[in-house]
This record gives structure tokens, C-alpha cells and sequence, in this order.
RNA sequence: GGGCGGUUAGCUCAGCGGUAGAGCAUCGGCCUUACAAGCCGGGGGUCGCAGGUUCGAAACCUGCACCGCCCACCA
């Protein structure tokens, strides 16, 4: 969406052209996704038969037809009157956040990948969950930045805005914004993002720009916006006043200059220190500290300021450091900071000598005209020839600097609009402290403190012409002042009808403040602002906490009544893989576009949100990236098996009911659910690292590494056992695929729909039966497996990898089948966790043995099939060991396999050495600490009983493994 | 000057009171009919240092060191 203004410059925004845009609220229920006929029309390409699946995935093939069909459908649209289907923790059925408005000038950097992919995650999830969501889209006009980058293109024409004047200069910043601005959206449809694109904002669009205004004028009438002339920083090449917040200070090596300023009457001179000479043309006293003995004689006298011949005092002021060069200090009021305060206090005069390019003015004599680094140079020469320049030292020192051109800011007097904050600030740590507004992660919650603890009130006003002009008016007649929405036709005071309005603009971070409200529709009461306000979670990163969140914290309370969003989510800055911060300079920029294409846009999305510990920083890693390409190729062969085992016409699958189900397939089912609860509950907590590796972990080491391969038996067996294979193989792979999506939205819609023709029609208020998204999935209510048949997967889990081991060390073929047996551990009872006689209803009270082995029987040939044995017995506890083995030890058996011909026992002694050395000093510890009295006296019972037990298991290993090493050493 | 974060395997990072983990890299064995962007297996860490709390500390407390960041009217 482009934003145009054909007729208009000068005053900011356009507001015919804008204010079309700006009231199409409410058409999400027109969306089309939204009238049946037109969903029940959806037509998708049929899917690939499996032969027409490539053996890799290709990204580029795959990802971008989606997102045009999800916003054809409307999926990504907010209806404000829809009741969500689901409630938060808070009671709310509705999910709202708005975009952290990027500049409009800005491309996509890591920072917004990472920003928006996990915005995008958190919306996409609470959708399919049910909740009525938004995610609002939009843009900020970045005052300064944005004139600049014209100026700068004006300045290679060897032009500047002033020849082309406010209103052809307004006009050309539109243009070029309609050209090149927005860029940065058009990357975020790249990255998948499922804003609701019909509610694109901008913050001069006219909407916006009316609630900038009232902001304004109710804060003017409640007291809280002021004129005022005052020190502030000024940029003498943006020719603007900054605030605070927009210098940055850079240590720099300077010098300290020891100037002499004789007396009036004659009697000598007084030496003082300064790093910048030049402004002793607009010094009106010398200071020193009242304490001083130094000095207390000649408190009062009076100076002789060279070359400029004024007569100025010697002041005492408590804020002079005495031990700082020579304790007396030049006092310019209208250039430093600290004498500003000094000058207030002892009523000097302010001397400004520099004009707003910072030249010497009028006021700075014979220096009149010189760029103030000139007049430094100068007045040091003249100094040092009038022998009034004692040293020079080399002196660290710190200088702002303008945050958006560089240039080394200079204090200005001059009258700008202030906010008064101190109030504002307290409500908004009041609602922090409250908890009304959390932080994650918590800490940050101290930096908010401590900024809007020490806060100053706020420089609104800028001497720019890309912005929200300010609404005051003046009567020419009468000087009279009007803050006022509308231009007054006449002055109210005199009646005149010559009014002329404030050429200064806002500050950007004005319009931002107001951001969480002005874009849902205040100061209008509409449906979205009811809806949606106050928003869930605002998702940034921490560079800007007091640029903007702290504002729209302390506007979004004075107006709104309620903070902006109850949950605030800062993200790490992404620094490059030598975590060093990326910048232009530096060249060390990498672009996610460059990254999308290299590893496809799904694994970048998984990368970050894998990366995104909350800390403080993500260095970037293209190993992460890699292994996330890496597992989308996964995922899509896992879909070229399961597409190469469904035979015949797609139709939906019969469903088979979990009893009907073998073991394997209910231990998935199981896992699967086990791992929804656990991404669900990590996209709650804002852990999406959490929830990325959990999800994973159980594609690839549950579903592919362990489901997938034990479905080939049923499914070479066929019949029934086949059917209920296949059943599961889909099942488990739509729900993950939902599960997955918020995370990997183009190829889980890309594979679901492959295997959309085998599913059954969702039930319940799916978002959509055609599309992936069609609803987050849920954990069964009942778990579709029991305690020890858990445990008895756990152990087949455990008897594989042993037995691998095993394999490995005895050097066979990864197809040769080999012998091996499970001997069972004789222990004093049944072990916690199987529970086995009553879960299967039988009566093997008394045998532990027994019990397991009535248990581990149903998963017994799972581990044959894993482990590629040709007979897997299980022994009993008394069992005789075959000859011409190697064993492995696990807590409830010992692992047996047979060794081939000719295998060097020497080799498999050395592992089973280390294994005893290993399990000797574990059991030493735990015997240790057993034998502490304390610990006996003070542990809690239940611990002591878990050391208990685990040092019988572990004494049982020892002497397992010595007996076996015995034996190996006989059969050597 | 004030404050914040980090320091865990070669690299990037989880874990945050009760047997040191993942991914990548590395080494060994495998093209086993979904996947070599793969499979199986192995090696690798006195969890920055020093004290303290505790029966028990990578985790909690204190101090220190180093790295990084933020704030501040340090002439």
C-alpha cells in the first residue's frame, strides 16, 4: 500500500488522501475468508502424487505461493466483533499487538527478522488457538532521519531544502518515501509475517496525525506541554533541537587549556581550565569553590574578559571541583550545561556567540563569521601571543554527538515546547510495579526504573520540516497565542485574522508514543480501539526502552487510562558471529534477505527463535541457520516416506481408536502430546527457544529417528496393522505440522496440504478446514499410554542404544543382524516405576522380575528391530552368560551381545574398564554422602531415599561390571 | 561516577539447589529402498577466580577479574 499526496505539501500530512485510508475499520468481517461461499470455492492445486516430491527440499519453490492465498483468505484479517473461542490468563479472548513502527526509510535488518519472526510465532499460535488476534502493521515517519536521507539526495544536486523551501521540500519527502520507503514491509510478507495488511498505518496518515494534535492540545490545557527558554542540545547540521535521549556521548581525546583573564584594576591574572576556549567569548564569570582559601580573597573582584573587553565577576558556587585544574572555572551559561545551572543561580547574563549552524555571531567581536572549530584554533593562537595562554594538556573528554548525523551537538539557548514528564513517568513505574505491565525477562524492568527515576522533561519541539507541525498560533496583530486542533479563522484575543502557525515539528517519538491507540482509531471510541486496547504484548528490542516504550507507556496511562500492553517482551540484539554490533561502518551488516535465500525462510524463522534466549545478545551463527535448513529437509523426507506408504486414491484414513493401536503407535501419539503441552506452555512463558527446540527434538529424534522406523514393519506386514501405521503416521504428522507452523509456516502448509486428502474434517470452529492453521492442536485428555508401558519404551530406548554400542565396538556391518540378550538385574522389589502388576491387572505381585519382564515384553521387539538383532532373549536374573560376549550395563539389565570371529577382546576391555571406573566413583560419592551424618540428619526423606536406592542400583552395576570384565579377561 | 548483562565442551548457546546438556564442529563405521542437508557409534567440560551459605552449589550470597552494554550537566 502506497501512500500518496499528488496535491499537497507544506503542513504534514495529506490529509484527503490519508484520511481514505483511514477509516476502513470493521472490514474484516467482510473479508472473503469470511462469507462460506467463498470458502467453500477455495480451489488448491491438487496435491504432488509422492513420486513428484524432489529428495530435497527447495525452499524457493515452496514458500512464497502460500502467503499470497493466506491473505486471499483473509486469514491474517481481525474482525473486531468476533468472539474468540479461547481466554487468557487475564480473561481476555482476544491477542493484539502492534508492529514496533519501523522507520520508513529502513530495510529489514536482523533485529526486525528476529523482532517480527517472533511476534509472528506468538500471533500465528494464539490464532489457531482461538483468540480473536491482530497484528497491526505500520510505519514511522523518523522525522530526522527521513529529511535527511532527502537532503542528502538534494545535496548531490549541490542543493538544500531551504532553496527549495518548506513546501516543495515536504513535497519531495512524500515522493520519495511513496518510491523507496515501505521497502521494509515488503520483506516482512518475505519473512511470512501475518500482519492484518488491511490496517497498514503510518504516523502522519491523517488519523494519526489528528490524535497527535488533540494529544497536544489537552496536554498544553492540563499544563503538561510549556514554552520555555532554556539550554538544550542543539545539532548545528540538522539545524535542530534534540532531546536528551538523541545525543550520544563519545569519548574523545581533547585538551585542557589553561587561559589567564586578567583583573579589571590590573593586578594580575587568574589562571582556569578549559576544553573549549573558543567559548570564552560568551562567558559572563569566573567561578571557584566557596571553600577554597586559594581563592576566598578575590571572590568578587572582577575580570577583564580578553578580547571582548567585558567586565565579568569572580562567583564562589558549591558545583566547582576545586581538585579539578586549577580550581576556577570560565562560566558560559549559553554553552554548557552546568553553567546554565551556575548562571541561574547567580543571575548572569547569557551570552550566546554561535548562530544555529554554529558560527560565531554577532556577539563573539572579531571572531564573527568562523565555524566554531576555526575560532578554537584562533583564540588559542591570539591567547598564547597576548601570553594569556599558560599550557595546553592532552585531556579525555566526552562529547555528545547528534545520534543521526554524527555531528558534535552544541547547548543552545533557545525557546522550545517542553513535556513535563515527572508525573507521567511515576504512573508508568507505579503500573510496573504493579504488574500491570511485566517484563521479560525482568531485569529490564530496573533499567526502566532508572531512566524515568532520573528523568528531565522531554524537548517535543524541532526545527524540521518532516513531521507533525505543531499546533500553535499566533496572532501577528497582537502576539497572541492559540494552542488549538483546528487553525483559528481569528485571533480570540484582538480579533485579527493574520495568524501564522509554529513552523517547528514534533518530535518523532511523539507520534510513536501514542502508537498502542492512535492506531486503532482514538481519539475516535471505535470498535478496534474497544477491542483491542489495552494490547498483549509489544515485542522490541532494548535500544529503544526510553525512546519509546517508556512514552507509550506514560501517554498511553494519561490518555487510554490503561497501559498499552500488559506483557513487554525485549529481544536480544543480534551482533555478528564475532558479537560485534552490526553497523554500515563496519560493513558487518548481513541482510535476512540474503539469509532467507540462502537457507530458506522457515529454517531462519526456526534459527531465530532458537536463538532467542533472553539475554541480552544473539551472536549470529550460520552453523544454527544450517542445522535449521538441515531439518526442513528432514521434515520433508519424513513426508516422502509417509506419501511412498499411503497407497490408492486420497481419501481420508479410517480412524482407529487408541485401544486398537500397537504400542509404538500409542507411545507417539503420547510424545506428541507430551511435546504440544510443552510448546504451548513455552510460547505462554515468551520462551520461544524453549518451544523450538522442544519441537525439534521430537520431529527428529522421536517421530523420524524412532516412529518412523517402526512403523516399516506394520507397514510391510499390511492388514490392520498396516491401516493403523498409516493412520498414525498421519495423524501425528498433521498435528505436528500445526504445531509447527507458527514457527515453520511455508512448509508445514506446504507438506499439510500433501497430506490433507487422508485427514478427516476437523471438527469445532477451525479458522479453516483448506489451510494448516486450521486449529492449534490439543493434548488428549487421556494419555493413550500407560506409566509402564512408558517405562517400557523407555527401556527399549535405552536396550537399542546400548546394544548399537555394542555393535559399534564389535565392529559390525550396520545391516549384519547379531546376537544378543538382555539379562535382568535382580533387584529387591518391583522398581517405581512400572507399577506393572496393577496396570495390567494380572497377579505378578512378588516377582519384580516377572513384572519387568511382563512389561518390557510388548516393546521387546521394537529394540530386535532398532537394533537389528537376530534373536533378543531375556534372561533371568541367575541366567548362565554366554561365552565369547560384550556386555553393557543399564540400571535394570545387562546388555549382552555376541562377539563375531576373530574379534579382539582387548578392545572392548578397555570401554568396560572406563565404564567401572566411572560407575565405581559415582557409587564412592554416593556412599559418601550416605555416610554423612548431617546428611542423614538434614536431607529430605525423599531424597535420601532416591541416594539410597540409586546407590544399591549402582553397587549392583559395580559388580556386574566386574564380573564381567573377570570374565572377559578369562575368555581373552 | 552510577547501573545492567555475560563468563558452562573447539564454536554458538540452554540449564539456574540434588548423577554436567543441545546444535554445529571433530573422530570411527555405514550410500541399511524417506532423507549423505542422512544413519549408527565415540571422544571432549575441576561450569571465569576467591571466599561464604547449605547435608549438598554450575546454580544462592559477597568480593575480584575479564568481555560487552546503558545512563550521567566529570570545566
Amino acid at each position: 500500500m502506497v501512500r500518496r499526496c499528488p496535491h499537497q505539501a507544506g503542513v504534514s500530512p495529506c490529509l484527503e488522501t490519508a484520511g481514505a485510508r483511514q477509516y476502513d475499520f470493521g472490514r474484516g468481517r467482510d473479508a472473503p475468508f469470511f462469507r462460506p461461499a467463498f470458502r467453500d470455492s477455495i480451489k488448491i492445486d491438487p496435491p504432488p502424487t509422492p513420486v513428484e516430491l524432489a529428495k530435497t527440499y527447495d525452499p524457493k519453490s515452496t514458500e512464497q505461493k502460500w502467503f499470497q492465498l493466506w491473505i486471499d483468505l483473509g486469514y491474517f484479517k481481525a474482525d473486531p466483533a468476533r468472539k474468540g473461542t479461547r481466554h487468557d490468563a487475564h480473561g481476555n479472548d482476544y491477542f493484539s499487538i502492534v508492529i514496533p513502527p519501523p522507520n520508513v526509510t529502513g530495510q529489514l535488518h536482523l533485529g526486525h527478522a528476529l523482532n517480527h519472526t517472533l511476534q509472528d510465532i506468538i500471533v500465528r499460535a494464539r490464532r489457531m488457538q482461538g483468540f480473536n488476534t491482530l497484528w497491526l502493521p505500520g510505519m514511522d515517519h523518523a522525522g530526522i532521519a527521513t529529511q535527511n536521507v532527502v537532503e542528502r539526495q538534494l545535496a548531490k544536486d549541490g542543493k538544500t531544502r531551504y532553496q527549495l523551501g518548506r513546501e516543495s521540500f515536504v513535497r519531495r519527502v512524500w515522493e520519495w518515501q511513496e518510491t523507496y520507503g515501505g521497502k521494509i514491509l515488503e520483506q516482512d510478507r518475505r519473512l511470512g509475517a501475518s500482519l492484518d495488511w488491511s490496517r497498514e498505518r503510518f504516523t502522519l496518515d491523517a488519523g494519526l496525525s489528528r490524535a497527535v494534535t488533540k494529544v497536544f492540545v489537552e496536554l498544553y490545557r492540563k499544563g503538561l506541554i510549556y514554552r520555555d527558554r532554556r539550554l538544550i542540545n542543539w545539532c548545528p547540521r540538522c539545524e535542530t533541537a534534540l532531546s536528551d535521549l538523541e545525543v550520544e556521548h563519545k569519548d574523545a581525546q581533547g585538551n585542557l587549556y589553561y587561559l589567564r583573564y586578567p583583573f579589571s584594576d590590573g593586578t594580575g591574572t587568574i589562571t582556569l581550565a578549559t576544553t573549549r576556549p573558543e567559548t570564552m567569548l560568551g562567558d559572563t564569570a569566573v567561578a571557584v569553590h566557596p571553600d577554597d582559601q586559594r581563592y576566598a580573597a578575590i571572590v568578587g573582584k572582577k575580570l577583564r574578559l580578553p578580547f571582548i573587553n567585558r567586565e565579568i565577576p569572580i562567583i564562589a558556587d558549591a558545583a566547582v571541583d576545586p581538585k579539578f585544574g586549577t580550581g576556577a572555572v570560565k562560566i558560559t551559561p549559553a554553552h554548557d550545561f552546568n553553567d546554565f545551572e551556575i548562571g541561574r543561580r547567580h543571575h548572569l547574563e547569557q551570552v550566546s556567540v554561535m548562530d544555529t549552524r554554529a558560527h560565531m555571531n554577532e556577539n563573539a567581536g572579531p571572531y564573527r563569521g568562523l565555524d566554531r572549530e576555526e575560532c578554537r584554533r584562533r583564540i588559542t593562537d591570539d591567547l598564547k601571543s597576548a601570553g594569556l595562554l599558560e599550557k595546553i594538556e592532552p585531556h579525555q573528554l566526552s562529547v555528545g554527538t547528534c545520534s543521526r548525523c554524527d555531528t558534535v551537538v552544541e547547548p543552545m539557548i533557545s525557546e522550545q515546547w517542553f513535556m513535563r514528564v515527572k508525573e507521567m513517568a511515576e504512573r508508568a513505574m507505579q503500573a510496573v510495579r504493579d504488574g500491570r505491565t511485566t517484563f521479560h525477562p525482568k531485569f529490564w524492568e530496573n533499567t526502566f526504573f532508572n531512566w524515568l527515576e532520573n528523568i528531565h522533561d522531554w524537548c517535543i519541539s524541532r526545527q524540521l520540516w518532516w513531521g507533525h507541525r505543531i499546533p500553535a498560533y499566533r496572532c501577528q496583530r497582537c502576539d497572541h497565542l492559540m494552542i488549538a486542533e483546528e487553525r483559528p479563522a481569528r485571533c480570540e484575543e484582538c480579533g485579527g485574522n493574520d495568524i501564522t502557525q509554529d513552523e517547528d515539528v514534533l518530535d518523532t517519538w511523539f507520534s510513536s508514543g501514542l502508537w498502542p491507540f492512535s492506531t486503532l482509531g482514538w481519539p475516535e471510541e471505535t470498535p478496534e480501539l474497544r477491542r483491542y486496547y489495552p494490547t498483549s504484548l509489544l515485542v522490541t528490542a532494548y535500544d529503544i526502552i526510553f525512546f519509546w516504550v517508556a512514552r507509550m507507556m506514560m501517554l498511553g496511562l494519561e490518555f487510554m487510562n490503561d497501559v498499552p500492553f500488559r506483557d513487554i517482551l525485549i529481544t536480544p540484539l543480534v551482533r555478528d558471529e564475532y558479537g560485534k554490533k552490526m553497523t554500515k561502518s563496519k560493513g558487518n551488516v548481513v541482510d535476512p534477505v540474503d539469509l532467507m535465500e540462502q537457507y530458506g525462510t522457515d529454517a531462519c524463522r526456526l534459527t531465530f527463535a532458537q536463538l532467542s534466549a533472553q539475554g541480552r545478545e544473539v551472536i549470529l551463527s550460520h552453523d544454527r541457520f544450517a542445522a535449521s535448513r538441515a531439518f526442513a529437509n528432514k521434515i520433508w523426507n519424513a513426508a516422502r516416506f509417509v506419501m511412498m506408504n499411503l497407497d490408492g486414491a486420497p481419501q481420508p484414513l479410517k480412524t482407529v481408536e487408541v485401544k486398537n493401536l500397537g504400542l509404538a503407535e500409542r507411545w507417539i501419539l503420547s510424545r506428541l502430546d507430551a511435546t504440544i503441552a510443552e510448546v504451548s506452555g513455552a510460547i505462554d512463558r515468551f520462551e520461544f527457544n524453549l518451544a523450538g527446540m522442544a519441537i525439534y527434538q521430537f520431529i527428529w529424534h522421536e517421530f523420524c529417528d524412532w516412529y518412523i522406523e517402526l512403523s516399516k514393519e506394520p507397514l510391510k506386514a499390511g492388514g490392520e496393522r498396516r491401516d493403523a501405521a498409516r493412520y498414525v503416521l498421519v495423524t501425528v504428522f498433521d498435528r505436528m505440522l500445526r504445531l509447527l507452523h507458527p514457527f515453520m509456516p511455508f512448509i508445514s502448509e506446504e507438506i499439510w496440504q500433501v497430506i490433507r486428502p487422508y485427514l478427516r474434517e476437523e471438527d469445532g470452529s477451525s479458522l479453516s478446514p483448506h489451510l494448516v492453521i486450521a486449529k492449534w492442536p490439543e493434548p488428549a485428555s487421556v494419555d493413550p499410554l500407560s506409566m509402564a508401558e512408558a517405562a517400557a519404551m523407555t527401556r527399549c530406548i535405552e536396550a537399542t542404544e546400548a546394544i548399537n554400542s555394542l555393535r559399534s565396538l564389535l565392529g559390525y556391518h550396520p545391516g549384519q543382524r547379531v546376537m544378543a540378550a538382555l539379562r535382568l538385574v535382580a533387584k529387591g522389589e518391583a522398581d517405581s516405576h512400572s507399577n506393572v502388576p496393577q496396570l495390567l491387572g494380572r497377579a505378578l505381585a512378588g516377582s519384580a522380575e516377572l513384572a519387568i519382564r511382563a512389561a518390557f515384553a510388548q516393546a521387546k521387539p521394537y529394540a530386535a528391530q532398532m537394533a537389528k538383532t537376530e534373536s533378543l532373549e531375556v534372561l533371568g536374573a541367575g541366567a548362565k552368560m554366554p561365552d565369547r560376549v560384550v556386555t553393557s550395563v543399564l540400571d535394570w539389565c545387562e546388555v549382552i551381545v555376541t562377539a563375531p570371529e576373530g574379534f579382539d577382546f582387548e578392545k572392548a576391555r578397555g570401554a568396560l574398564q572406563k565404564k567401572l571406573d566411572e560407575v565405581s566413583t559415582h557409587h564412592e560419592q554416593h556412599l559418601k554422602r550416605l555416610g554423612n551424618p548431617e546428611f542423614v540428619a538434614k536431607a529430605a526423606p525423599e531424597m535420601q531415599n532416591q541416594i539410597q536406592e540409586r546407590a544399591q542400583e549402582l553397587e549392583g552395576q559395580r559388580r556386574l561390571l566386574a564380573d564381567q570384565l573377570k570374565q572377559l579377561q578369562a575368555s581373552g
